[in-house]
DNA sequence: TCTGGGGTCCTAGGACCC
DNA sequence: TCTGGGGTCCTAGGACCC
């Protein structure tokens, strides 16, 4: 006999949306779009014309006409996602948060106080209804994975138990893109060769999948396909990287064009770094051309940095290297900054590390303790009086700010 | 004439060390 | 001196997720 079901994946509905028609009920059971020059999130009477987040505005209109588009009530976004994962929280302190509108939880150490794992999924679904006003959908299952694909099998506003004891047969009936890691790609190489279903996709030889998709992805895909799913919970998982970046529509690639684009890129980053005091070694590029292929350049350092303008001229330093090797490249479409490899608990004062003090005080130096006490500065006044109080002056001018800072926020993972 | 934005993980080759 | 193997890190590209 297999081991008790207790893990639980919840999922708000159509979030954003939702939570627009919660703040307005006159959108109730229509088609709403949050955004305007690109969807930003659907609601369900939406995506039933084929209304998809990321769609540009004008083909969302297209696909369907009476459309409301709505902007977005960013604050209540972030508000109600919380409050909906406290729920959570008020059965397990087990919870692995994935984004704004999703968690896994383990209810293993808590069945005694609160009843069956499927009792808490469902009270918790009541919970989030009465106090919040939002539909959420949840699964309970063995494993991570089965759980995830419950609860997109439960949606709209469902709940699904998976037994232990009949999990393949629930398992392989379904389409293999329900699996984690099956995007576009893999869902067509698999039907090149005739699977459709996770019951297919287990039957298929390993060296088959392996040849296919790769050893990593064809061992991992075959394990998920017979449920072995290894992954743990995992309550405090701290971020690997931070990044930004910005479609800049079709722009020549000019110095007046890329420096402050970069800037304003790394004075978000770095602002992030220096909050949470964990500077980076490895600073990535990209640079995307007109024709929407891109191209990455990165630098690993000696030490780690979270200053905006040593960030900004190291991207500058790799953009201008893209740029040498794609001369006949005239345009671009978007740049990005990430930093990675992010130390786990920096003292700032290590920043400039022991015996470096001496290069950080020459003038024009990069390691800069003016630069250094700049950012200090910087990063207090915006505390007091907020982020646009003060910036780099080439950062806040002309930056197109297609998609509102408030909505990248959402997105940006706890440092 | 606006195809978004913030992340994670894997692969494959090369450098370098033991 | 030559050959080989294993491990780690770095870089560039790609698939995928929300």
């Amino acid at each position: 006999m297999a081991t008790t079901a207790t893990i639980l994946h919840a999922d708000l509905d159509a979030f954003y949306a939702s939570v627009e028609q919660l703040l307005d009920p006159s959108l109730r059971g229509r088609p709403i779009a949050v955004g305007g020059g690109v969807v930003l999130a659907a609601s369900y009477e939406a995506k039933a014309f084929g209304v998809r987040s990321g769609m540009p505005g004008r083909q969302a209109r297209e696909l369907c006409p009476q459309l409301i588009f709505v902007s977005g009530h960013f604050k209540h976004y972030q508000r109600l996602g919380d409050a909906a994962i406290r729920v959570i929280g008020d059965f397990t302190p087990l919870v692995e948060r994935i984004s704004i509108d999703e968690a896994f939880a383990d209810v293993a150490g808590c069945t005694h106080l609160f009843g069956a794992p499927a009792e808490i999924a469902a009270a918790i679904r009541q919970r989030v209804r009465t106090e919040l006003g939002l539909p959420i959908s949840v699964g309970v299952a063995r494993t991570k994975h089965l759980a995830k694909i419950a609860s997109q099998v439960a949606k709209p506003d469902g709940l699904v138990v998976v037994d232990p004891d009949t999990e393949l047969e629930f398992l392989h009936e379904l389409t293999v893109e329900l699996m984690w890691g099956v995007g576009p790609v893999t869902k067509a190489r698999l039907a090149e060769i005739g699977v459709l279903t996770i019951g297919q996709l287990a039957k298929t030889p390993g060296w088959s999948l392996e040849r296919l998709l790769g050893p990593a992805t064809g061992e991992k895909l075959a394990a998920l396909a017979w449920n072995r799913d290894p992954r743990q919970l995992k309550p405090h998982r701290r971020a690997r990287s931070a990044g930004a970046q910005s479609a800049i529509g079709r722009k020549p690639a000019d110095e007046q064009i890329i420096r402050p684009a970069l800037l304003h890129l790394a004075d978000r980053i770095a602002a992030r770094l220096r909050a949470k005091s964990r500077p980076g070694r490895t600073v990535t590029v990209r640079v995307r051309f007109a024709d929407l292929n891109s191209v990455t350049r990165s630098v690993t350092l000696g030490a780690p940095i979270s200053a905006t303008v040593i960030l900004a001229e190291l991207a500058e330093e790799l953009v201008r290297a893209v740029l040498a090797d794609h001369p006949d490249e005239k345009v671009i479409s978007l740049l990005a900054i990430s930093v990675s490899h992010l130390e786990e608990n920096w003292d700032l004062e290590l920043e400039l590390p022991l015996g470096l003090e001496d290069e950080a005080r020459r003038p024009g130096s990069r390691l800069g303790m003016a630069r250094w006490t700049a950012d200090c500065a910087v990063d207090k006044i915006r505390d007091r009086f907020g982020w646009d109080a003060i910036g780099y002056g080439a950062a806040t001018l002309g930056v197109s700010r297609s998609v509102p800072d408030e909505f990248r926020k959402l997105a940006e993972k706890d440092l």
